[in-house]
DNA sequence: GCATTGTATATCCATATGGATATGTATTGG
DNA sequence: CCAATACATATCCATATGGATATACAATGC
């Protein structure tokens, strides 16, 4: 089996990072495909394809206007990335660790001071 | 140009949904390869690659104890992942979209009321 | 030293990527 | 109806994936 195709979930649409750029850009604002392309100094189909699969994966969506197409953030389909990889926040967090907060929860008197790397 | 290789960085990396299950069990404490393969429940040669992919990247470490690897997340490694999607995450809080955060700032005496999804 | 255990590496293979380019389709204007 | 504009789709191609399997290497025990 090969590798999951970009269109399998958000976590491999926006493994690539063209695709983030256009999403930081809709985060901005409705766009249509000519000022993505404008934006990111690609060739047309390629931002018409990238926006394929964040379309498929629901990071973003479409509505016509005349002959144009504006793109719209989905920002809802990025929420399991986030979901995820939060689990991993509080250990880089300024107190180094899990530990900290297990004692700090224990001996809840004791001042604490950041430990900051 | 083909697709990016998994290597490129955590983005690539953490798309394939058996390393990110690697990490969550490495989340829990270091552990030798052997437990990984019966936690993935994955042939052993295609956990090392797995890991090889998470150690190149540098979201876990290695350490040898005997004739054992031990692995161990580097969760620093994932903070870009996290400050990327961070971006996001006030658009799908409770109120929907910037404005209200926009119109709340500018007059901040008038009560709000969520206006849910 | 040799077998055993624990990992890593080296193939083989089907698949889909992303860039390039050409062309198809839809809307607007004359 | 034809040209122009705005996008989408259809190739072609090199590449690296991830699973499978076999094998190499390293540490321990006898």
């Amino acid at each position: 089996m090969a590798r999951a195709a970009t269109t399998t979930d958000a976590f491999n649409a926006v493994a690539e990072p063209r695709r983030r750029e256009i999403l930081d850009a809709l985060s901005l604002g409705e766009r249509p495909v000519n000022e993505l392309v404008d934006l990111l100094g690609l060739a047309q189909p390629h931002v018409s394809r990238h926006l394929r699969v964040l379309r498929e994966v629901g990071v973003v969506d479409v509505r016509d206007e005349g002959r144009q197409r504006l793109y719209r953030l989905n920002p809802q389909a990025l929420k399991p990335i986030h979901t995820w990889i939060s689990r991993y926040e509080h250990l880089w967090a300024e107190r180094f660790g899990l530990l900290d907060d297990v004692l700090a929860g224990l001996q809840e008197d004791t001042p604490q001071e950041g430990a900051g790397q």
